[in-house]
DNA sequence: ATATATATACTCAAAACGAGCATAACAGGA
DNA sequence: TCCTGTTATGCTCGTTTTGAGTATATATAT
């Protein structure tokens, strides 16, 4: 292995912590004034650390006094030029990022640490009132351009496949889950203003979406909401983000707010209560008006059971 | 960041290469002779890899002579002392590993690199012909074993919970996707050698289950195969694996080496075609015995349509 | 021709899904 | 009291998907 020296890097430590609160699905950012919002992050300490999980809790617990229980890998970044640097570091910077779920609470106790709605960075996510107007104003124009200007013919269809595949048509509809997909579309073709951070490219006059963050942490993010959205059709993950009790309507709330779209009301009950992953209370809320609803729990015994399975979107209809 | 030496790592990179060879899931594996089995690996280096896959895709090409395909990224593992060290190396290792798909070919054209069937360093997770014996004789009473040796009475619950969904019962059956759950769990209990190789248990008289590899490898394996078992359902990706023409139970068998179960041959026909994931070509195999079969091609136009889907695993009953 | 082996077509009932109608339980105002 | 708006919850119904076969076709070997 020749000259170890040169195989020395930093490892980065990155947590996407994720929060629902009142119907906003929000991301714990650290927020000094000035600079861009960054994740909750810190270096890997190899002597202190035993797994990178543990020191990644460590970091977190430090900065914003929150004690994590959900957490998962996502994927680990190197892409050179991507993670840029603080001045007076010089290492390569190789960024492991995490998603952590917790239960909605008060106000974040750290200084400087607040909750953000995560679509304030992904404007074009939001599909719960309707497609959002950024989509055909200003993206997809942006993006014909980028398909015009590719250098040949065939790299142009690349391109073109990519739109359609990322942003869908009559044919394919909206894929919820191609987060991470889009941003990395939206990125190579300098509609986001990290492109131009990291010298890849000059967005002169062109109108930038969302957000920026820090280093690569909204790649992070994007990452962390493509795995949520994902994960949680097949894996009772959503409950993480539930308090001990809630109304059925609460929890479809909850999971519209993650995966970004509407769903048919009557469908999710069925299939929540079918698959055994709440059971009733025999109590009920005090609603401002209507009639009151039961409070339901979740049935932690469903991870004992069968391969536990998940909260199916029942997509509603444009009515 | 206070002192930056002390954040220092080594990131080693790991490559399962997996090939299906006449029914046979194979793994690439180094194998000097004397030392365990191990993936293809070697360092990142930050000055010469543009990014993480780069640089795999580098070693990988000087130690096997093969050009990956389909890559990737599956976990990065950082445990302390899951990575032993060679001699002469003192620093952490943190490991990236990842998961490569390659049609069947020759014998590998590298020194040292051979072709192993990868239900050699899982004996309990092939199906196919029958629920595997060593399950019953062996691990289940080793596992009751690490049951009753629990410290406490709520811990051998866990304990018994984790026993029963890694390798299911009556109720809740196999399921294929949980190899790294398994694996972990015959880690912690002292049935695979490289929980005494790295500290963990004195396995003293027990029976060791299939064959070790290097480092934290056959962890890499296990995450490999759980993943591809997984991916396959609702990805294409089985077709990395498949020459340019095929029959359809030429696929089947290779889904089955895969997941190690078998399927019901009829409905796995009315799946495949009905997705639109293959097409006829018109031409016909010559068996040595039975009907022809025609051969079928991949429809490579489905990555370009809908959210490609993947091959549902239509299980067959015990007949 | 017969037996064996594989390929492929087709059937049929059960389960899951998508959409919507109908009714129940509350509040507030006419 | 009764009507209206609002949310909760129960139920129906046609369609699709799935699971498990049965039936038939086309090879080879004897």
């Amino acid at each position: 292995m020749t000259n170890p020296d040169k195989h020395v890097v930093t490892i980065g430590l990155s947590a996407a912590i994720v929060s629902v609160v009142e119907d906003s699905p929000c991301v714990l950012v650290v927020h000094a004034s000035g600079a861009d919002d960054a994740l909750p992050f810190g270096p890997f300490d190899p002597m202190a650390h035993r797994t990178l999980e543990s020191g990644l809790r460590t970091w977190v617990g430090e900065q914003t006094y929150l004690d994590l229980g959900y957490v998962e890998q996502l994927y680990t970044f190197g892409d050179r030029g991507r993670h840029t640097l603080n001045p007076g570091e010089n290492a390569r910077v190789v960024s492991v990022g995490y998603l952590a779920l917790t239960k909605q609470l008060g106000d974040s106790k750290a200084p400087d640490s607040i909750w953000r709605d995560w679509y304030r960075y992904f404007p074009w996510e939001d599909w719960r009132i309707d497609k959002p107007a950024v989509i055909d104003e200003i993206i997809l124009p942006a993006l014909e351009d980028f398909v015009a200007s590719a250098p040949d013919r065939s790299c142009a269809e690349l391109r073109r496949d990519r739109v359609r595949l990322c942003f869908g048509d009559e044919d394919i509809g909206w894929d919820e889950e191609k987060v991470l997909e889009r941003y990395e579309l939206l990125y190579e073709a300098g509609l986001v203003s990290e492109a131009s951070r990291d010298g890849r490219i000059a967005t002169d006059g062109v109108k930038l979406l969302g957000d920026r963050m820090m280093f690569d942490h909204r790649r992070i993010l994007a990452t962390a909401i493509a795995r949520l959205r994902g994960k949680m059709k097949y894996r009772p993950v959503v409950f993480e983000l539930m308090p001990a009790s809630f109304t059925l309507l609460e929890l479809q709330r909850t999971v519209e707010a993650i995966s970004g779209t509407r769903l048919h009301k009557q469908n999710f009950r069925r299939l929540v209560e079918d698959q055994g992953l709440v059971e009733g209370t025999g109590k009920f809320n005090v609603p401002p008006r209507g009639r009151p609803a039961e409070l339901f729990r979740f049935r932690r015994e469903v991870l004992r059971e069968r391969p536990s399975p998940g909260v199916k979107l029942a997509r509603q209809r444009t009515p």
